[in-house]
DNA sequence: GTCTATAGGCGGATAGAC
DNA sequence: GTCTATCCGCCTATAGAC
């Protein structure tokens, strides 16, 4: 019995599951820096210390809280990328960043918990990196699989990146050359920083049509890390992103 | 006298100064969401309702912190940009990107603050956007000079991408083309992107030789917007990247 | 696993004396 | 402008009973 013994098993993960939820909840009111597990347990009807048999302290749950975030964020890139498997890489390209950018939109206090401002005084421990990488792994696989196509890939590299762009193959982009590797790691802060812009408030009064905004740049972005624009020559694609 | 009158006033704007410096060093420990008045208070040797008579509300004096770190980092981008004013526009988007950066490694909280996720429970006010406004404009002027040297400009814009275009042009760009300020608004967020996302340390791992990344990815953006590369072709300036 | 109780803090904001 | 005093609230975390 123990850890597995069904119904106790499944009581604690109930349990625990509710504590995740109002703590998302309180995220959206409060912020990942003033999260309390008092405040979580209060509206549980639970009494502060219960807590601490589920969490051992309140990093703990922002850990989990953390982990989750990264993890449904993968999870509906994965899925959209699933939907569009067998298009062509750009079209794969353009549909997963969109759907990072859906996700954000739907939950923009879980995506400032995960892409925002560390919260002070707190330490993502190396539990957080697999799903963390979950998305920059997805569009490495759409890169991975342009280039077994042929696809043209990015322009060389200034000599004093060269053996960062190397290290970066053999780290997390197996299988892709080395000015690919680059420009993908900066298309996807570029990605990011497109759609906190429009989260975090940048955007106001300054980008009105954020749909259309979004697709263009996305676009470009696939332009560069030299993913192929379906005959079309690169630049030229302009006219799909409004869709 | 009253509000001018030499002594009283003088004293008024220390006392000010210097609940802004204490406020700041608690921004590196306790981050924006935690910013407390009555700690404030406690270190500088006051009590905290001494504090009212200098700021209305703790939401006052965040706004206070806001302008003022966008001041500075305005303030570093401008001279920056003065010390190369006579180079070609190229240099100068190059060496404003970097000192953006530069400032973002020296003051991590202060840019947190003002590019990081909003605080919960604060609407920034009207009065910010001016200074929240510099980097752009300047930015902005290295292009319109550009422009009217003859620059490439940007790629053409998606049809459906025209009106917004226009009224960027109208809004904050004139007398550029509407190309060059829809690339120049993506820029502009893809720019910061990159610096965040050193800063809140998803480059953990993944980036390491960040002053030559960075560099590079500047002188991509400034292809992105047009900006001419000196007599050779775009996207073969990578050389002058990693100084 | 949940409870009460407790230790030892912290916060924003206001009233009213000086 | 600064102080004391106050209202009323909040927090993390632990000990020990049940």
């Amino acid at each position: 019995m123990s850890a597995t013994s069904g119904a106790r098993a499944r009581a604690r993960l109930e349990v625990t599951a509710a504590i995740k939820d109002e703590a998302r909840r309180q995220l959206e009111q409060e912020g990942a820096a003033r999260l309390s597990l008092r405040s979580v347990a209060r509206e549980l009807g639970m009494v502060s210390s219960a807590l601490y048999r589920y969490f051992a302290s309140r990093d703990d749950l922002l850990t989990a809280l953390i982990i989750d975030a990264y993890d449904a964020l993968g999870a509906a890139a994965e899925s959209a990328h699933a939907e569009v498997a067998d298009e062509d890489p750009r079209e794969r390209w353009h549909t997963v960043c969109t759907a990072v950018r859906a996700w954000a939109l739907a939950k923009p206090h879980e995506y400032a918990l995960i892409y925002g401002s560390p919260v002070p005084g707190y330490r993502a421990p190396q539990v957080t990196v697999d799903s963390a990488a979950r998305v920059g792994e997805l569009l490495l696989s759409v890169l991975r699989d342009a280039h077994e196509r042929g696809a043209p890939g990015a322009p060389p590299l200034p000599p004093p990146l060269k053996p960062e762009g190397e290290r970066m193959v053999e780290t997390f982009a197996p299988g892709l050359p080395p000015e690919t590797a680059v420009a993908f790691t900066m298309a996807w802060a570029e990605l990011f920083g497109l759609i906190s812009f429009e989260l975090f408030g940048q955007f106001e009064g300054v980008v009105l049509g954020r749909d259309a905004f979004f697709g263009h740049a996305v676009d470009r972005l696939a332009d560069s890390v030299g993913l192929p624009a379906a005959g079309r020559p690169a630049g030229e694609r302009a006219d799909r992103t409004a869709r």
